[in-house]
DNA sequence: CGCTTGATTGATTTGAGTCAATCCCAGTGG
DNA sequence: CCACTGGGATTGACTCAAATCAATCAAGCG
């Protein structure tokens, strides 16, 4: 088999991913991809609610979400977590080991999920041969410490219905960037996770669900968020700099 | 010259800039060293309240702190900002501009400052050369994006009397790493900037900071802080994942 | 010596948390 | 097939930590 017909075949196996154009990939020369194409390693199913590693743990490698859902927290000793990030098909997680070669938080699904690992070593390896594989590193590196400062604004200054708009906006555009409706969707969390990664109570974000609701902003029944004024949505947030302004 | 002159010489500009145990060259061989010194900028000096980039702003390397005070920030369209984080002497920003090669946040000046400037197409270049130095590269980013998620848990989950005294451990912390006295020292920022930074009041600050002194935690005038009981104060937080626990 | 700007202090308000019942599925087993 | 059950979700009543509003106060400076 020559170098094309083995890029094809992972350029396939990755768009089944999802992560054509969001994962490594990206960018690189059919050459390229094909080396890096060898070192990942097939997926891995999990179930719901198991954790993938936990601080302390070594670090192997990039994760990067097939299907289901991913949550990435850090907890206080009383037990209250506080989700860094939520992590959908297509997305990556485990940078937090990139320090130490060390975990410094938990990783755990949320649902039925599976995921495949890019073995560090390798990648970096790699890099020294690659200057546009760097190039998507710095970028992955670059978007995840932007994710976090977007998410320290939302924690430090919006008030609680800014941070459910903020966040079902944020949810609502990783979707569509993934070709799904951008508004009708399941969320893959439940009520607990979201007031952890808001920062708020779970009684709380009930309450601006049904206030929302109530102002024929998006309707919503468990899980199934349908948004009806997206307009409205953004105009709650709209005293916030705009994260897509340039 | 020699190389081993060039790289004691290189060696000897970054001890006076602090930076020596925790910059890019830790970890280089003489080599190494050398040959990223030919990158590095001259330092530049700013007055205080100067803006070092704003948002959008082409992103031309990473920036590292000799001496003074630097914070970075990103602002709600009403004015409030959102302080991301304090750099002081010896500590490198700008990271926020790897994703799109433009930055996202501002960088301003908070005193009389002077700061290197790395640039990243040379440092990248040197990346495919040099495994040591991407592997520093890793380390500096994991660590910025550690500090981030302390920061997440710091304002989603703390009460405003633990974000203090989380606060005040972290920059006896850094000061002590540097050599200098982790009981007595002068805060490069104003009461506004540390409670933008915690997402609490100015007036919050201020009842908190008499209330440890009441407490005899500490003596606290204008700017100069003497802690005078370390251990409560770790014991304000000691309710929270320790963030040197390995 | 006024003036400006930042810091402190006090009085009052309020957004969101906490506590305490239900409610409502989804899954289980009879 | 349907009653039972347990955990997440919702709702309501009440509380409180911290914000806001409103004066001072203090220090650096032209």
């Amino acid at each position: 088999m020559n170098q094309l017909q083995l890029a094809k075949q992972l350029k396939v196996s990755c768009e089944s991913c999802s992560l054509s154009d969001l994962c490594l990939p990206k960018g690189l020369s059919p050459f390229e991809l094909e080396k890096l194409d060898d070192y990942i390693e097939r997926p891995r199913k999990l179930e719901p609610n198991v954790q993938i590693y936990q601080p302390g743990e070594k670090f192997f490698g990039i994760y990067a979400v097939r299907t289901g859902g991913v949550k990435t927290y850090l907890t206080k000793k009383t037990g209250e977590q506080q989700i860094l990030g939520f992590h959908l098909p297509g997305e990556i997680f485990g940078l937090d080991g990139l320090e130490h070669f060390a975990h410094r938080c938990y990783a755990s699904t949320m649902d039925n999920t599976s995921y495949c690992v890019i073995p560090f070593e390798r990648l970096d390896e790699l890099c020294g041969e690659l200057p546009e594989l760097r190039r998507q590193i710095y970028k992955l590196f670059g978007h995840e410490l932007n994710c976090d400062h977007a998410h320290e604004l939302l924690l430090g200054q919006q008030t609680a219905h800014e941070r459910l708009a903020t966040f079902l906006l944020s949810i609502s555009s990783r979707f569509k960037n993934r070709g799904f409706s951008p508004n009708s969707f399941m969320l893959p969390m439940s009520r607990h996770d979201i007031a952890c990664y808001l920062g708020i109570a779970v009684e709380t974000v009930s309450r601006l669900f049904k206030s929302f609701q109530q102002q024929g902003i998006l309707k919503i029944n468990r899980k199934q968020v349908d948004i009806q004024d997206m307009e409205r949505l953004r105009e709650m947030v709209i005293n916030c700099e705009d994260p897509e302004s340039f």
